[in-house]
DNA sequence: TAGATTGTTAATCGATTAACAATC
DNA sequence: TAGATTGTTAATCGATTAACAATC
């Protein structure tokens, strides 16, 4: 039983897919599953289904295969634990506030706690049950309430100024929509980098190098 | 030279980084950038630098470095070619509304020509310079104007039900922020997945398991 | 018992890193 | 010529896939 050593990056990120076909087999009332069915919906192996489930010990029964509800829980389990994470937002733009009404309305595991902008006219104004807060309350809000998570939604140069207050305050992961490479400059925090632009330049890439 | 015989995943993700961090030292003012300066800064080997650039047939000089003009100019001619690709928005909500933002006004290699939803309320309104249209127009508009690119900014079922007909009406990348595993169903066509739930879940995992 | 399917070890594959010859 | 640094080949490392014994 390997439990959970040091799983890797590759495993880590096929978790939520994993998830998220489980979750439609329930709802369609399956019970059962195989880690050749899974493997086909999944795009991958049977051989990769079944180690990825034993990097936490296997969940599944010789001769008989996974019981939906069963994966279901304890993947939910491992991927948010009994408690929501706290999280704050900084940067209440357009994309700041999408993404907000994407982690408050329709994820699981999180908790928005605060929102905080620079600019004035945004200060005050109600964001999906929070009232957003001036930046200069950062430091102040984070030792009182100590949030765990910090989602950036701010220019790069304000990313670079903020990371280190934040790691300072406690924050332990970062949901990171700036242009900066926050994962570059802190080894010992988790970073989940969104980049747009990145993303955008690789597709425009693969698309102009097609046939 | 290897010039493009077929370039890795792993590769095409890095070029976009290269390209951030060769702009940035172009502003500075900087003109020579050994392949050790770079990994430094991108959190790699030198080798892997040189082995990556290789793939194009090789941007450097032996025994002087890369010059960050050329090398910028070759990476933004591999990445976006001359002309920028004709994209259109599909779903106006609030992550629409910021994506499309973003493809507009902070891209480069992208035009956006049409955006549809299929609300009422939104049909009409303007949109970075675009009328959003009703999806029911989606069909005659991409038989007349031949749009390389969709977005998908739509609930998981209707980007299941748009896909094939895209695929079909020539699109040939996809720019997807649904919940639905395009890359699943068509081999042939390129998807860049912007999977939020995903990100937000492996966050989750790897916050609820540091230390 | 036979069939199915997992858990787990072994083999393969591909990506990263190291080494070094070429050359400026 | 000596020093620097690339291009490129070889070695290593890690992830994926295959194989098979365990067991329901």
């Amino acid at each position: 039983m390997p439990v959970q050593g040091k799983v890797s990056v590759p495993v880590i990120k096929r978790l939520p897919k994993y998830y998220r076909y489980l979750s439609e087999m329930k709802q369609k009332g399956l019970t059962k599953v195989s880690s050749s069915e899974l493997a086909r919906m999944m795009g991958t192996t049977a051989s990769q289904v079944r180690q990825d489930f034993n990097c936490f010990g296997g969940f599944g029964q010789q001769g008989i295969g996974y019981n939906v509800e069963v994966l279901l829980y304890e993947l939910g389990h491992l991927l948010f634990r009994e408690e929501p994470l706290d999280a704050i937002l900084i940067g209440t733009g357009r994309l700041g506030t999408a993404i907000s009404s994407y982690l408050t309305n329709d994820a699981r595991g999180y908790r928005l706690v605060a929102a905080f902008d620079i600019r004035p006219d945004q200060v005050g104004r109600q964001l999906f049950g929070v009232c957003i807060q001036h930046v200069s309350n950062l430091r102040a809000f984070c030792q009182q309430h100590h949030p765990q998570v910090a989602v950036l939604c701010v220019p790069k140069s304000s990313a670079k100024d903020l990371a280190p207050t934040l790691v300072d305050m406690g924050i332990r992961g970062f949901w990171n929509f700036s242009h900066y490479d926050l994962s570059v400059a802190y080894p010992n925090v988790v970073v989940e980098n969104v980049h747009l632009g990145d993303s955008l330049m690789s597709l425009s890439y693969q698309v102009n190098h097609l046939g």
